[in-house]
RNA sequence: GUGACCGUAGCUCAAGGGUAGAGCACCGGACUGUGGAUCCGGUGGUUGGGGGUUCAAAUCCCCUCGGUCACCCCA
């Protein structure tokens, strides 16, 4: 045990070796971003927890157990955020952004919801999140559809799933709810316990359950895309025919459900079969009626979320990372402030440089550029040192060659072995 | 929140009541200004933490912390 203190249970250090991962994913993220329109919005990492309790939705499961809530020494209940569409909602309201017209948003956030860990599922985790507020049309629906399909493409991520379906609005639920409550009724003993308890709640959530005995059970029920009103039907309608003229593979799939209260009409989620049970990559769908939830006017709105560590963990640990341009080697120890003063010069030039800085033996200085996976070693001793000179050799090569000192910037950036003489 | 399995060196793992080990990694040498191969040597552990049983505990028991899998939930 090297300290007494750990990373809190869920959460964790991502080290030099992987965060390369990391940032290569999210610049990927950003410029997909870029290119749709959907600029960068940054919200707090905490909020009144109200904004959750009346946006997220006070029956479901992030509110009722998974909140990170705490009063600060105001007297302020505030919660870590759980999820990442209301605060963005709210910030559309508070400034006003309605009157810009339709407002596009992406985030890379962290989220934090008490959850019991496992690979997969984390208490802090983080999003890479899509927020279109202000249109209604099917339109936006595919385009953000896209947008996450572009962007796994973009990453080379393969063999991920797009399910898309209509949970109807808040006019038609009530009926598709009342369609299914008709269906389960005489079966309702054979139903799961947690089922039973949906029965009453949600019954849409039974479509979702993997029960052997309840998926027999809801052979023949009725299905969510039936008992939309015409309206929701010829939204997602359109909404499919676009995913299908722009070549985004999909699948209609009316058992996928979303926990969250808000939404309504276009839900989808993304999943990848090397996951197991924490398979979803992504999920999202419509939210019309979230911001008139939280006191501002009636406003369509629609948005994803994305589990960046889920995404690396599909991605694997392929590859290493980048090694620096140079490795800086003192030959000896009357050359080292030499060395030091080129490591400085070369990075001002712009290059990645590492230099030994425990003095050790020249062997151990390349064993060390060629761990790094330095391309080019500079060498600099009594001799460099006295000729007014730097030896560079080329790390994949072998070859070396003598380069006045005021030229080796300019040398090592027309690239390793254009020149030099075998050793 | 429920159930199950698992925590030994930086990493992957041995040792199942009697001196804590190996491989890899790391450091050094062979090679006194030159990396990747090979050989030799070395550093490194109060066996996750705490308590108990015992002459003796990594090993058996209890508690706790953490991880993993499934449920649940979700990204």
């Amino acid at each position: 045990m090297a300290s007494k203190y750990k990373a809190p249970r869920g959460t964790q250090d991502v080290l030099p070796e992987v965060s390369w991962r990391w940032q290569r994913v999210e610049a990927a993220f950003r410029d997909i971003c870029r290119r749709y329109g959907y600029g960068e919005i940054r919200t707090p990492i905490f909020e009144d927890t109200q904004l959750f309790v009346h946006g997220t939705g006070e029956g479901t499961e992030i509110v009722n157990k998974q909140m990170y809530s705490f009063d600060d020494r105001g007297g302020r209940s505030l919660t870590l955020r759980p999820e990442g569409t209301p605060p963005v909602v709210r910030a559309y309201l508070e400034h006003g952004l309605a009157s810009g017209g339709v407002q596009k948003f992406h985030y890379i956030a962290p989220i934090f919801r008490y959850e019991r860990p496992q690979a997969g599922r984390y208490r802090q985790h983080t999003q890479l999140g899509v927020e279109a507020i202000g249109a209604p049309g099917p339109d936006i629906d595919a385009e953000v559809i896209a947008l996450f399909h572009d962007f796994l493409t973009e990453i080379g991520l393969e063999g991920a799933v797009t399910h898309a379906s209509s949970i109807g609005c808040r006019n038609c639920r009530p009926a598709l709810s009342g369609a299914l409550r008709a269906f389960f009724k005489p079966k309702l003993d054979d139903l799961c316990d947690f089922c039973q308890a949906r029965y009453e709640t949600n019954p849409l959530r039974i479509l979702d359950c993997k029960v052997p005995a309840d998926v027999e059970a809801r052979v023949g029920a009725p299905s969510a895309l039936d008992h939309i009103c015409d309206e929701c039907r010829a939204h997602f309608d359109a909404v499919v025919a676009l995913l299908t003229e722009l070549d985004i593979p999909h699948e209609v799939d009316p058992t996928i459900v979303r926990g969250l209260d808000y939404y309504a009409r276009t839900t989808f989620e993304v999943v990848h079969p090397s996951l197991g049970a924490q398979d979803v990559v992504m999920g999202g769908g419509r939210y019309d009626g979230l911001a008139e939830a939280l006191g501002g006017p009636a406003t369509p709105g629609i948005g994803f979320g994305s589990g960046l560590e889920r995404l690396l963990l599909v991605l694997g640990e392929d590859g290493s990372s980048p090694g620096p341009d140079v490795y800086v080697a003192a030959a000896s120890d009357e050359a080292r402030g030499a060395a030091f003063t080129l490591v400085l010069e070369l990075r001002r030039a712009g290059l990645s440089v590492e230099v030994d800085y425990t003095g050790r033996a020249l062997r151990a200085q390349m064993r060390e550029a060629n761990r790094l996976g330095a391309r080019t070693a500079a060498l600099i001793g009594e001799d460099e040192v006295a000729a007014g000179t730097v030896t560079l050799r080329d790390m994949a090569t072998g070859e070396q060659e003598s380069v006045p000192a005021g030229q080796v910037v300019e040398r090592i950036k027309a690239g390793p072995g254009a020149g030099g003489s075998r050793t």
